[in-house]
DNA sequence: ACAAAAGTGTTAGGCCTACACCCATGA
DNA sequence: TCATGGGTGTAGGCCTAACACTTTTGT
């Protein structure tokens, strides 16, 4: 079991593939970590990952960090950089194929042990294994480029949400605060939204109004040469 | 010499760089292959590549494989995507991080054997070994996608330029026709580009103004907050 | 003389931005 | 009653897109 059976010319490194998952809980973006048991970096938060199988393209290996993690399985999982410098792990040279994923919180299965998952606002990551500060990093801008032209933030709201989540959601992305009516027209007039629901009867003024993303009017409008851009 | 030396505890997928070298004549995008002189896809063009070494990283191989087709040693080169699919080299199982480069075509050292290396315009490109046409199809993708958004598409051409000649850059990445006066007028007010030369005496109507691309004006604009869009 | 390249300005429409008040609810 | 959240419209400025003619040169 401890033998070296796997043997080559050259030197090959290893190839891990490791995924940043993001969640939205309405305020802040939040980021799944794990304690690490062994050593190196015994103690210290880093992304779930591990190394890829033979048979496994790093996606699918990124996957089922995921599932493992979460329980989910038709998530958003993209692969956006490679790491390759030399002495990024200890051990052996190894490169890793990094991935987010962008999941509901309410869909994640419940860790069993907080102790050894857990998920930190984007305010309060500690510092991390590895080279992971620096992949933190990267996903971060990765997300905030991509949501900019993409749909993707539906991604991490439910199914069903408000304007103001919504706008909560890019602000908390883009780090920027944007004027809640200019973003209600512009969001409005680009044609993706749909009412959830008619209002109910007994609506309020203060009822907020629930919207759903419509993903083939996406499709269909991004087909005609509409980008999306914020 | 052929022994096989290199032993793990587990399978290691061989890992390498491709390297998709992107030239502009004045009128087409040219991508520079490589006839293959072994099997596997024996006679077949496909990008340069390689295996990374131990102590490189990927985006060094990838220069490192820029150097020895073209000479250039500080061109862009930049990773886009790393391709993982389980079956894509026949040998083993083979891993690799694409990165693209951009040079301009006056620069490049004429190679040695045009019937090993040549430059072959977007349109003419014949089918390629391994999964070679995905990775040119994404390769397009990322560069379509930047050049929107940063000013890379100067890489490509000469250090001075005319109006005329940056318009059919974007035309031919982007595969669209643009206004000419609106192209002049959007380029101009956007800021980044300095009058090369005083226009001579002798100029005629006929004789373009030239160009240049103001590098340091743009960071200053970027800082604040400034973004191209194209 | 004819074709091809380069320079140049205006107008209309659309989009973005900035900005304020009312109502309902729950504490 | 007070603070909070949600809904709503308009006016000005800027950018974009559409559009044509003149000059020069080389063939």
């Amino acid at each position: 079991m401890s033998e070296l059976n796997y043997c080559y010319k050259y030197p090959h490194p290893a190839v891990t593939a490791d995924c940043v998952i993001f969640g939205f809980d309405g305020v802040s973006i939040k980021v799944l970590l794990i304690k690490r048991g062994i050593e190196p970096y015994k103690g210290k938060w880093a992304f779930p990952g591990g190394f890829m199988k033979i048979d496994e393209t790093a996606e699918e290996c990124a996957k089922r960090e995921l599932a493992e993690e979460t329980g989910l399985t038709n998530a958003i999982v993209e692969q956006f950089y490679t790491f390759t410098d030399v002495n990024r792990d200890p051990r052996e040279r190894v490169v890793t194929i990094a991935h987010y994923a962008l999941v509901r919180l309410a869909e994640v299965k419940g860790g069993d042990d907080a102790e050894v998952a857990q998920w930190f606002a984007q305010s309060q990551i500690p510092s991390l294994a590895f080279d992971h500060d620096r992949i933190l990093r990267m996903a971060l801008n990765c997300l905030k480029e991509r949501i900019c032209f993409e749909p993707i933030g539906f991604e991490l709201l439910p199914e069903v949400f408000t304007m103001t989540e919504l706008q909560n959601l890019y602000e908390a992305i883009l780090e920027v605060k944007f004027d809640r009516r200019n973003f209600y027209n512009k969001m409005l007039k680009l044609g993706i939204l749909t009412e959830a629901e008619p209002r109910p009867e007994n609506a309020s003024r203060r009822t907020p109004t629930k919207y759903r993303f419509n993903a083939s009017k996406y499709a269909e409008l991004k087909q005609k040469g509409f980008r999306l851009e914020f």
